[in-house]
DNA sequence: TTATTATGCAGTATTTATACTGCATGTCAA
DNA sequence: TTGACATGCAGTATAAATACTGCATAATAA
């Protein structure tokens, strides 16, 4: 269950980190955190309804979790998963990355020289 | 211009990534290198006219390189986009990690309270 | 109360991604 | 040389993502 779990959220991630507008409201909210939807806007090139559904994407990979204050909603976020994604999925390949260059530089020394 | 070509990097990276099977395709080259079009597509559950398609955003974001042999296209592994995206974009997140869910920790309280 | 502000919701148009089929090409092995 | 194999290419159908407009609702401020 926790494995169905885990591969089900990674996919929302790696989808949320998809597009760069969203990208780019998580470096913005790195900045600064409980920012208003019409804040997160600014400078984005895009009406706020258009926002509104990047950040249901952002929030439904759990990248930003939000509160209701008043008429304002903030956003904040939550770097839980993508610390998740790096340690689960990155690292394994960093881990191996010289043995996998190496190989890269072997197969391509050898069709080099045929 | 090395900023811009950078930026065009990561996205090609990101969207490559945002695929359960390419990530799945990147899996199997960690493990083996130098494999066939036809052995990866194996198990992948569609054609290999698709797998095709897969395999060339992966290219076009340098995370894998192919080379012929014969009437072979053998694909390797290229972990160095995957360890950029770690290291200019993941890495700040997880160091002001703590900063983060402390603030939202906070956030979540003062609004349990009102 | 009334105007303004912050946001949500619904519907739609457009683009992008994905998968398929069918056929073409080049390599290898008998 | 011929048949099997590995792959490419083109065209098309479908699904998913994205952005827009217009209107609704609730909170705040005058």
């Amino acid at each position: 269950m926790q494995l169905i779990y885990c591969i089900i959220e990674m996919e929302q991630v790696f989808k949320a980190l998809a597009a760069s507008s969203r990208r780019k409201m998580l470096d913005r909210l790195h900045i600064k955190q409980g920012v208003t939807l019409s804040e997160l806007v600014e400078g984005l090139d895009m009406r706020r309804q258009s926002a509104t559904r990047h950040i249901a994407v952002l929030e439904q990979a759990e990248l930003i979790v939000t509160l209701w204050q008043g008429r304002e909603k903030l956003h904040y976020l939550n770097p839980v998963p993508l610390e998740e994604i790096s340690r689960r999925w990155l690292d394994k390949f960093s881990q191996n990355k010289a043995a996998a260059i190496i190989s890269l530089k072997q197969a391509l020394e050898e069709n080099n020289n045929e």
